[in-house]
DNA sequence: GTCTATAAGCCGATAGAC
DNA sequence: GTCTATCGGCTTATAGAC
């Protein structure tokens, strides 16, 4: 028979929560497992191994992560700069949050930086360039030229402010890096 | 009498060396003796605990890495602008190295994200800042307007390109960021 | 599928000798 | 200033019962 799901979803849950907040290395099985409510043997029946779990939890994180910078693009009204502008403002918005943390994808990929091919790596890699090709289309879609080299400096101001605003608490780096981007764009289209 | 410097220096450096490669919670307080040829207890008299060799850690590095950043500025012949996409040529290059695993500082601070008052925080947040100020000097130097807020961005370009290029394997990522950052100093320049 | 119990070893940090 | 020896606790992961 299937597996009982509900529970690998409060374990993967669970571990969401505390890899977030404190760190990947940081946080043992043990309090995952204590924080999901299952003993340890639990755990392991339904993941192989921690490095498994970790995978999982940035595979939780990937969809709504998208969606959530999809709906900031979205509902914000003017032209294809002021709606990137309205990502970064977005973002700055939710990093005055006291639980904010950066990036998860961004500070796991840090930690096990030592670990190049580790799954959670690849599942990272690609998160992020998604949202790279998202923005690619956005921008491609107002007859811009040159969108692919574009969505990747847009992005890189995006996770440059992930970076920036954790090491100094001050989330005005994201509006700068929103700016940044908008400046960047809005040149792209003068030239159209 | 003085400490001998020697011992401590060597356990600076040892703990540099794996600190960089293995992350630091990767990396044990003996793993770190052993490296550096003494035992734990001749750390433990250097050091108060791991938290302060983390510390020292970083300061090493503090003034190593800005002087690298300013040769490159120094040593690329062009204006301004071009100077700057040199750093980000330069950084590209160290980048492809097997060794390279991004930005100490900010691997640190992602590693530390649950402990906003270590003082490694405190250190990294000084040294980012002081790379920020010899760039707006640079700028304010060619009487552009603005150097502030346009020194911030080439930062979050930087450090976004730290992030972006541990994360994919790619340097290729810290010369687009090197043409963005260059973009944004010529249109500076070009409204002076 | 979930439990209790435990393996086997590593963690940061310290006591006390010299 | 550096050593040997060790503390108490935590680490990932597993054995075997139900």
């Amino acid at each position: 028979m299937a597996v009982n799901s509900s529970t690998r979803d409060r374990i993967v849950s669970a571990a969401a929560k505390l890899f977030y907040a404190e760190g990947i290395r940081a946080v043992s099985v043990d309090a995952v497992a204590e924080a999901a409510g299952v003993t340890k043997r639990t755990l392991y029946y339904h993941f192989d191994s921690k490095d498994d779990l970790i995978a999982a939890y940035l595979d939780g994180r990937d969809q709504p992560n998208l969606q959530l910078f999809q709906k900031w693009f979205g509902e914000t009204q003017g032209d294809v700069a002021t709606k990137v502008e309205g990502i970064f403002r977005n973002l700055a918005r939710a990093a005055r949050h006291p639980k904010w943390k950066g990036c998860g994808f961004l500070r796991t990929s840090a930690e096990l930086a030592n670990m190049p091919g580790h799954p959670a790596m690849r599942i990272g890699a690609a998160h992020k360039k998604k949202f790279e090709i998202l923005l690619q289309q956005s921008l491609e879609a107002e007859g811009i030229d040159g969108t692919e080299v574009l969505a990747r400096q847009v992005r890189l101001l995006l996770d440059g402010s992930f970076a920036v605003v954790l090491l100094h608490r001050d989330p005005s780096y994201m509006e700068t890096a929103g700016m940044a981007a908008a400046s960047l764009i809005r040149s792209a289209l003068s030239s159209r």
